[in-house]
RNA sequence: UCCUCGGUAGCUCAAUGGUAGAGCGUCUGGCUGUUAACCAGAAUGUUGUAGGUUCGAGCCCUACCCGAGGAGCCA
């Protein structure tokens, strides 16, 4: 083997090229053959494109012919316009060299189970969908970086592993340090408040590590989060900040991925709506919704939309009945065989939505407080805004010790959930922290924690201690929410879910 | 931990308790513009595992394993 040419182009450069002669390097994605010209579906790491083979080049059409699904191959052509190809650019390759062949690549271009794909997922991140995800996931970690260094703050690392007893400790991951047991991070906001008092605008990112066993759309036991904290900030301190971390999340997603969202189907026009002040409530408030004429109604006009969603496919599954009873061709028939299994996995899903806002939405209506919100009141609270919704002071008894007290309604802490709109749920949590020592140890006696392990975290209260805040935002959660996945599982190239540690 | 659904060819799925099948992929041949191309032909199985019921089990029963969705908890 040896490649034609020291330089390459790359796909995403080729519109610029037209008339030229350039050489790609990539993989073949798929292929199409008739006696006298091959098209090669090619791509590299930055898109997608046709390249076509004429039998008037005998070498170069011979190859072609004999290449298998992913093989990576090196090809010179000239590049023009053509409305047929589907990247509106074409090759016409003039070389082609096979730098490896692919012996029965097992992820065919049909659709496939999630097993399967779970199972391959060093090979699916090769997909189409799966690069533009992974593409708008680098913009946002960048986007909101870029956010953070652009506002003065210094980023810090906070460690991975941490000591024993920390709260909720039922919920993190045991490892073995030299005959001690230490676990891994679930947060790093505990450090990130001693380089606050350090740097005063601080952020960090890093994983985090929840050993929940949770099993639905919304979890990993492995995540990314990025958290700032803040010198002096109040609860508008942090809700602008949310608000400004968010709008430049999605302002630049839109502006370097709009190509990569209409691969992922992705409703532009949600995104779009999305503008400062975003919608804000407090816990009382938010349980008064829940509680009122209005949610009941909403509830009432989204059940009959679900309800007339599933009329139609219906009405869709039977027409596509008929056309399958009155198709011939075998291949015709298993097309509309598989539009049919489409159609039934929605309507399947449709109902069990449907049963389940049914059960739920009692419970949501007759929600008292001094509870969590679950994922049933975050959904229909947040659905019923276009913006992120923001809902504040939570009663302590649900919030973690370290929220400050609300002094004006000391059954309340001064905290803010950021709720996503379209059901995805909560992608930030954030308070101001509590900053009077006495306060905050009366607060961990009642939690019954052990003050040993945070004598340090105390200190924090003993030297020239002042009120700060922060938060912090889920990745997964949010590329899930701006590329609209209905699972976290394909936000991040190796997910880490309950039972599933392969690759 | 609990609830619901599922496990049949490499993949996606069919199969009244009665001879295990189709499409895709693969291989062979054909086709000058395809868009998950098409046409013709070929190969393909320990029906998740272990028991049980039955003349006969992919299908029924029991246990277990694995997967999916959800609850709780959370970002």
């Amino acid at each position: 083997m040896h490649l034609v040419s020291m330089t390459s182009t790359r796909i995403v450069e080729l519109k610029q090229q037209c008339g030229n002669s350039v050489t790609l390097r990539g993989w073949l994605h798929g292929k199409r053959t008739s006696g006298k010209i091959a098209f090669l579906i090619v791509r590299d790491g930055t898109g997608i494109c046709q390249c076509i083979v004429e039998a008037s080049h005998p070498e170069p059409f011979a190859i072609a012919e004999s290449l298998t699904q992913e093989s990576s191959i090196e090809l010179t052509g000239t590049v023009r316009e053509d409305a047929r190809s589907p990247g509106g650019v074409e090759i016409d390759i003039s070389a082609l060299t096979l730098v490896h062949r692919a012996e029965d690549y097992p992820i065919s271009r049909k659709s496939h189970g999630v097993d399967f794909l779970m199972n391959h997922r060093h090979l699916w991140l090769r997909a189409p969908r799966q690069t533009a995800i992974l593409r708008i996931r680098h913009t946002l970690i960048k986007a909101a970086r870029g956010y953070f260094d652009d506002a003065g703050f210094t980023l810090i690392d906070t460690p991975i592993l941490s000591p024993g007893a920390a709260e909720g400790a039922g919920t993190l991951f045991p490892v073995d340090y030299f005959g001690e047991e230490v676990y891994l991070a679930q947060t790093g906001q505990l450090y990130l408040e001693s380089a606050c008092m350090a740097l005063e605008k601080v952020y960090c990112f890093g994983p985090t590590f929840r050993a929940e066993k949770s099993k639905t759309r919304r979890h990993l036991t492995e995540f990314w989060m990025i958290e700032p904290e803040i010198a002096y900030a109040d609860l508008d301190t942090l809700k602008h900040h949310a608000e400004g971390l968010t709008l430049r999340m999605i302002g630049d997603t839109l502006t370097h991925h709009r190509d990569d969202l209409a691969t992922l189907g992705r409703d532009v026009s949600a995104l779009e709506k999305v503008t400062v002040p975003f919608a804000s409530l407090t816990y009382s408030e938010a349980v008064d919704l829940l509680h009122s004429a209005q949610t009941r109604d909403w509830i009432e006009q989204d059940l009959a939309a679900l309800e007339t969603r599933r009329a139609e496919i219906d009405a869709a599954l039977a027409v596509t009945g008929e056309e399958l009873a009155a198709a011939t061709k075998a291949w015709k028939k298993e097309k509309l065989e598989q539009t049919l299994r489409e159609l039934k996995e929605t309507r399947d899903e449709l109902a069990i939505d449907l049963e389940h806002r049914r059960t739920h939405q009692q419970d949501v209506l007759s929600f008292s407080w001094g509870k969590d919100f679950g994922g049933d009141e975050e959904t229909i609270l947040s659905r019923q805004f276009d913006t992120p919704l923001f809902v504040t002071g939570y009663p302590r008894e649900v919030k973690a010790f370290y929220m400050k007290r609300d002094d004006t309604d000391p059954r309340l802490v001064v905290n803010m959930d950021m709720l996503a709109p379209e059901g995805y749920g909560e992608v930030i949590g954030g308070s101001i922290r509590e900053e009077r020592l006495e306060v905050l140890q009366e607060r961990m006696n009642e939690e019954k924690m052990d003050s040993a392990p945070y004598e340090w975290y105390l200190d924090l209260r003993r030297y020239g201690s002042i009120p700060h805040g922060g938060f912090g935002l889920g990745i997964e959660r949010t590329v899930a929410w701006i590329c609209g996945l209905k699972h976290v599982r394909e936000t991040i190239p190796f997910p880490r879910l309950l039972g599933r540690m392969y690759p």
